[in-house]
DNA sequence: CCCTTTATGCGTACCTCATACGCAAAACCT
DNA sequence: AGGTTTTGCGTATGAGGTACGCATAAAGGG
């Protein structure tokens, strides 16, 4: 048998705690002193499981995915596309997840797991092995700036709703001069940022819709080119 | 006249001084109390210029890059490739300003100046205003998305080299289940990953350049659907 | 059944930071 | 010179991460 006091605790139940921190009010209020509260224990409590605050954090990141999707019958380009809708929905339940350093490749089943669905997408094309994974890392890659630009949006948005109205083809207008930035000037004389709402949600998804077509058509053209 | 006492600073110098801690010991080290040590002023005289340590990174978000380069002349996709690898050296030049939060639309006159470069490399194909902000913005998450992905790395090369070495496909090799993730297991059977350096700076620059690739391939398919 | 061994729970204390507040010095105005 | 305004900055407060050490609980040995 173990000797020793029995632990009441583990690292598992903290990742746990501390992910209802995160959800309910953002990385920035998870502290130990928050996360041991939460659980009803002390704070010098957790060190006892977790070696310092940045380890709670990787186990966070690890934690904070689901399993991936099950894919949709059909073409490459469907699933992929489903893939990354889902990978972007999972980042936008966590947006916390973007603010955790990363410390290494992948390695983390869940992790994993989503990387392989992924590259089953790409079963039946003409690819080799080094292109899939390629294609896999650059469509991981999109969907990530995608959502670190659309979750800094929301942000800003919540802290200052103002800035993301009229007000800023306005100022844009001011600020811009059409003889140093003449293809900006015409784009904002063309209205392009006259509009109500700049980070209205649908648009932000059409943005991400157009990008994600933009990319996979490019795949497509690549495929092409190789069969 | 202004009246009372003159400024010995001002925000600017603060922001210089902030961005060369910055550079020399990463983001982290930028306290307030550091800042001023730098520039031999007391903690508290910075809050005369800046408002908060939030305003001051900021600041050296908007400070952090150069003025946008010139680009080739030719076509446009010589023009937005050129434009993206020289965002990427910009941002791994700095590697600290993917660490700040964005609060906002673009509003600061490099942020702009860069916008109106990208936009102006596709003058002169068909795409409607919409569409341009639309390809800029796509290829900006992409280009952001794959710094963060090399910066992560890099720090945890840094940190650990010996995680990226043959090991790493080693490791995969035991983890991964066939039967749960069988495209993954084809690829790493396939050999994919037993390389002696899986973070081969060239290899790197390879990944983004093929990325870039696809992108601007799928532009180019959008263009000519459009003609 | 008591004593030793071992591992946990956690109170105390220290250090680093961001920042509110207030006073004194400096520069302008009359 | 005296008043006014603005800057420089010392002091103080409160939050957060974590080293240290003691008390407590659980297991094994006699």
């Amino acid at each position: 048998m173990k000797r020793g006091r029995k632990p009441t605790i583990d690292a598992a139940d903290i990742t746990r705690a501390a992910i209802a921190v995160a959800d309910a009010e953002g990385l920035a209020a998870v502290s130990m002193a928050r996360v041991a509260q939460e659980m009803g224990n002390a704070t010098m409590a957790l060190y006892r499981h977790v070696k310092s605050k940045d380890e709670l954090l990787t186990l966070m990141a690890d934690a904070a995915f689901d399993e991936p999707p099950a894919l949709p019958d059909g073409e490459w380009r469907d699933k992929l596309g489903a893939w990354a809708r889902a990978m972007l929905g999972g980042i936008r339940r966590r947006p916390w997840f973007l603010q955790i350093p990363m410390s290494g490749p992948p390695t983390g089943p869940k992790s994993l797991a989503w990387f392989d669905s992924a590259l089953g997408a790409l079963e039946g094309t003409p690819l080799e092995a080094g292109e899939k994974v390629g294609v896999v890392m650059g469509l991981m890659t999109f969907v990530h700036g995608e959502a670190w630009l659309s979750v800094a949006l929301t942000k800003g948005f919540e802290n200052d709703p103002a800035q993301f109205s009229r007000e800023y083809g306005q100022r844009l207008r001011e600020i811009v001069d059409p003889r140093r930035m003449p293809a900006l000037a015409k784009i904002v004389a063309a209205g392009v940022f006259d509009v109500d709402d700049l980070f209205d949600a649908d648009d932000v998804a059409a943005d991400f819709d157009f990008g994600l077509h933009l990319f996979l058509e490019g795949v497509a053209t690549h495929i092409g080119g190789r069969a």
